[in-house]
DNA sequence: AGTAATGTTCGAGCGTCGTCGAACAGAACG
DNA sequence: CGTTCTGTTCGACGACGCTCGAACATTACT
């Protein structure tokens, strides 16, 4: 962890990236697996890694549940290292 | 003017962007011109390309001084627009 | 065991962005 | 007027990142 702020902005930079975050800060940690993220117009193997940029930016936490992998927004982490930018996103339209 | 937070964060992704920013800021308004940032490892014409950037996402304000071109941070604007974002910037190594 | 569901990994296509040099425009100055 | 300085614009090149489908691994279920 402890990414760069260099490596924070390239992962919010992507519209999907940011439609992830928001959507994970409106549910309780670990309750949405990565299947229910159907809406967004990706493909399956393209969300993996935009998943796999927010975890390696610690944005995102992952958990294994059986077949499914449950996810948690490292919010208090990620604004304790980057204040006020984690807020801008949520408060995006 | 009126950027969206996707090219705030676009234009913030670039390091020498954020190099100009930081640099800029450590100096009064009006008072240093492009040509004076020949420390960047980078040509006059991607110079120009970066403060472009730059002032159409609304951090830069330039104004013609004869043949230079003085630069002026809008950091109350930006500040008051994205709360927050500058300072990560401007707080980096 | 066989099937379905969930995610990851791999290779390839493709657009976008940073980069450069050359050419250009305008201002200052001898 | 000619030169020099400053900065922009243009076309071209190269690299990086988003995207996809196909293949794979793992788990759950019948």
């Amino acid at each position: 962890m402890e990414a760069s702020l260099q490596a924070a902005l390239e992962a919010l930079s992507d519209p999907i990236r940011r439609r992830i975050v928001r959507e994970l800060a409106q549910v309780p940690d670990w309750s949405r697996p990565c299947g229910t993220f159907n809406d967004l117009p990706v493909a399956k193997s393209t969300l993996s890694h935009h998943f796999s940029v927010l975890r390696n930016v610690g944005l995102l936490e992952q958990r294994d549940e059986g077949a499914r992998r449950l996810n948690r927004l490292r919010k208090p982490e990620f604004d304790e290292r980057f204040p006020g930018l984690l807020d801008l996103v949520l408060s995006e339209p």
